[in-house]
DNA sequence: AGACGGTGTTCCGATTGCTGGGACGATGCT
DNA sequence: AGCATCGTCCCAGCAATCGGAACACCGTCT
């Protein structure tokens, strides 16, 4: 009935669509669903939902749990996240400045993209020993925050065009999280503004108690925003004023030989 | 023309088929493919495959290359891929096991399970410093290597049912990779034999010069081989005599705690 | 036991969403 | 300038997809 005109989808492809759907159901802690189970999370018909899941299956993406004849995702998919992270020339030249980074100072540090209002963590490096408590959020390869309240993401939306950056900012749902979080549209923009000129965004327990980071952006040849990167350290281990004092400027400095080393020319100025 | 009948696909979805095609032709080495190139290498109309490429990056999935108006693979990729990651309980139960032997060892350990001939990658620990040439092969998690040529391999193959085995023999094409790389299914069968009853799985520069590894099978609570890990060095660190020697039992006895704790009883015997 | 509600799977005719030729403007190379 | 190629869009014909119905199987409840 409504079906053609339902989506505003000229173009685009419903099955296909669809089958994606499926895949994207399998969340970390859904790792096992049924077709019926499906069927009915995506209002499909259950013969429908059996030949996408009968198709991902044949090639890899799915593969059925041969007791419970549930499904889970399969090898297939890790291929391909695995050619995405490889694909972006941008973690090749990052690496090596971000291994000195964090061999240097003996922090974390983490490369971010954004996408849509949230982050996405590309690289990380750990200090071997520093040991206690790095698990609190799971922030491995690939992990996703939200942007508005980490420091990479500041980072980056300081340096996003203003009509994109209103639309972005349209989207957040600006939620406390930590005992410092921005809640307010406006606050948020001042501190971008702030960040704009300073270079550098700092995130002061604003995703969760105990965490600290500060975090710089990286520069596409053409100027625009690539990435960030950042140096997180936890409360009970460095205070804000001796993570800025101490820090800053590796972490800036890092930031902008990436984004040299990227074709980045400085800034007429 | 041929469409029906190619594919002997009864109850698949052509499209699903299609558009997860457009999807794996981006390789690392490939990141940055146009919708014409895309529409020869799969043999599609250029217009079918805009509607599947526009689809996927509708989804993010793909995004679009603002200069070069080619696409690449977009963020939503690594969701996927992370999400099969974590809903391995395998690898939560193995990791704490995993970063012991690494640590006790001072090695390089992996966790790989099998897809099909490969064996894939889905954890890994390095020890910090040993540094030198840890990256010949880039084996990162998600890395695929042929299993006849890997420790891994070989010792999940030696406890696969026999059914299947031969199955998968049929289909692995033996190709020569490093000096002592076995390439022929007989020796092959042999050396599964061997592995079964030792426990134990042993590469010998099988799968590129200089590399050592040894490796153990992980069973899940019903018996069956869920996975391997491994345990690699180079040859100019140590020799195969002292690889067996002075790592075999460690490394045997954290992938049988890894089986325990996977609830796999000890076998009849 | 037996009936029931649930599952995954298969088959099939009706139709719906897909197919690919063709046309457009933009881009880049000769 | 000229030409080739690119990404994108439109549309009518057709084939791939859709979903109802039926199957075999599995636990559970009566």
């Amino acid at each position: 009935m409504a079906t053609r005109s339902s989506a505003g989808s000229t173009g685009t492809s419903q099955s296909l669509e669809r089958g994606l759907a499926i895949l994207s159901s399998f969340h970390s802690d859904r790792p096992l669903i049924g077709v019926s189970e499906l069927s009915r999370g995506l209002d499909l018909s259950r013969s429908t939902t059996h030949r996408y899941v009968a198709t991902l299956a044949k090639l890899g993406y799915l593969q059925q749990d041969p007791e419970s004849k549930r499904y889970r995702l399969g090898p297939k998919v890790l291929d391909l996240g695995f050619s995405a992270l490889n694909s972006m020339d941008l973690l090749e030249i990052a690496a090596p400045h971000l291994r000195r980074l964090c061999d240097e100072t003996q922090r974390t540090v983490n490369l971010a993209i954004l996408d849509g209002t949230d982050v996405v963590y590309i690289e990380r490096y750990r200090t071997a020993q520093q040991g206690q408590r790095e698990i609190d959020l799971n922030l491995h390869v690939g992990a996703r925050l939200p942007a508005y309240c980490t420091a990479m993401g500041k980072a980056i939306l300081a340096f996003v065009p203003e009509e994109r950056l209103a639309e972005i900012i349209e989207r957040i749902d600006f939620v406390p999280r930590g005992p410092n979080t921005l809640t307010d549209a406006g606050a948020f923009r001042a501190e971008l503004d702030k960040i704009r000129v300073s270079g550098i965004a700092v995130n002061d327990e604003e995703l969760a108690y105990g965490l600290r980071s500060i975090a710089a952006p990286i520069h596409s040849h053409s100027g625009e925003v690539l990435a960030a990167l950042n140096l997180a350290v936890h409360r009970t281990v460095v205070s804000m004023d001796e993570l800025i004092a101490r820090f800053a400027p590796a972490v800036v400095k890092t930031a902008h030989d990436i984004s040299i080393s990227m074709g980045h020319r400085s800034p007429p100025a």
